[in-house]
DNA sequence: TCAAATAGAGCAATATAATGCACTATTTTA
DNA sequence: TAAAATAGTGCATTATATTGCTCTATTTGA
């Protein structure tokens, strides 16, 4: 899912500057270290929860916008 | 969840404002109607690509956005 | 450079999301 | 206000997300 990357890159990129482990992150926010090694590695579709309670601990959140409508791919 | 709710009433509300039913919207996206009706009852927890499609067809996109940081509650 | 820290993956068990079917409840509309 | 359309639920099955354990690969820093 091309989408699906920039979700994973955000997590990552967020995580990687507030320099918190993938192991720190997992404690933190109660998600199995494993489900977020999945994530964050390209594999796996959590579940909106899992999705939200990582989110959470690195000061973001779950949001539906607008699609850009006038795009001419 | 509390902020599931929101993301709950985004979509019920944007669909609605399309005018597309549940049983619509559920071919459309090729989510199951169940699942549907599930999440927008506020019962179930999608997965990240369940969301998605759903959010796709309304032309909406989930995204992760900061927190509002300085907020006093 | 090489040891420690961090990240990724195979395997297996358990929990639960997704789904369809059939039915009931609610809402809409003629 | 009655019929039709739309929305919500119980039950059961299947698919798959979550998890821990263990091991390997990669990255980092002294």
């Amino acid at each position: 899912m091309m989408h699906f990357e920039e979700l994973i890159n955000t997590i990552k990129e967020r995580r990687k500057m507030l320099r918190v482990t993938q192991e720190s992150l997992a404690e933190l926010s109660g998600v199995g270290l494993r489900t977020l090694k999945q994530f964050e590695s390209g594999k796996g579709n959590p579940t909106l929860l899992t999705l939200q309670k990582l989110a959470d601990v690195l000061g973001l959140e779950v949001c539906l916008k607008l699609k850009n409508v006038s795009r001419s791919k």
